[in-house]
DNA sequence: CAAACTTGATACCCGATAGTATCAACTTTC
DNA sequence: GAAAGTTGATACTATCGGGTATCAAGTTTG
């Protein structure tokens, strides 16, 4: 499920997408693909159920990138990683509001060895009603 | 500041845009105006910081209506109004993640006596970045 | 009661954005 | 080592959604 093994050629064909498009997604900030040394992207299955959700919602439910992007930026990371007080004082992601975690430099908390690809926080969006899911488990 | 006051043409003008315009923005989910016994519509000076605040997300920072929304429809009423699990079962609120609360009918709740306009959960979107404030609160 | 305004609805327009095509340079594969 | 594929970048297009104009019918206001 998380095994990155599809090429990107492989994986937008899977989709019925364009490789600029899975590429674009990317650089929005919607998908974090795994990178082999030499950069080159590899996509697992949980990769295309993502997308395959994100485009769902951009071309059924009629939301733009940026919608999306503000709602990842609602995912209360500091309560799912448990980071400290000092941690928090020096994230940008906490003090903002408009992109998700995964976006923003941090070297100088306890994110800085996480990779963000497998981090918890990226993966409670696995599809669209996840993070208000999460949200109920956080806050019951 | 909560008093409505303005008719829909004062507060256009007062703000720059159209009649329709604040129409559509209600019609979507976005904003709750007052209503008189006859149906018609008055905004107070909050309403008219609530709408230019929406303008600007909309205008500058090129989220869409539906972006707007789905934003709206992770503020966690359930934990602000602190509804008893029975009242959840009955909210068609708690189980989606499309519409803000205030769009649903509640009527077999804790909320069918409230006002919507007047209740915390609408009113902790008073600017843009207040929703994720409201989560930091929640969530410490 | 008449003028001004509001109501919901429909029809329309323009700009922006999601998505694609294409490029030269570089990697992988066999 | 040659063919096939990937990289980031730029340029382009078609669509569609935010916004406005306008309507007849109803309501306020003075």
């Amino acid at each position: 499920m998380d095994e990155p093994k599809y090429t990107i050629s492989t994986a937008a064909k899977l989709m019925g997408i364009s490789v600029p498009t899975l590429r674009m997604y990317e650089r929005e900030g919607l998908i974090i693909p795994f990178k082999k040394t030499s950069n080159q992207r590899l996509y697992s299955d949980r990769d295309i159920e993502r997308v395959m959700c994100i485009r769902k919602t951009i071309n059924e439910d009629k939301i733009n990138i940026e919608g999306m992007r503000r709602v990842l930026a609602l995912i209360p990371c500091w309560a799912i990683v448990k980071c400290s007080a000092e941690d928090r004082a020096h994230c940008e992601f906490y003090s903002g509001h408009t992109k998700p975690c995964w976006m923003i430099n941090h070297k100088k908390n306890v994110c800085k060895d996480r990779e963000c690809r497998t981090c918890e926080v990226y993966r409670s969006f696995g599809n669209c009603a996840s993070i208000k899911e999460k949200l109920k488990e956080l806050l019951p």
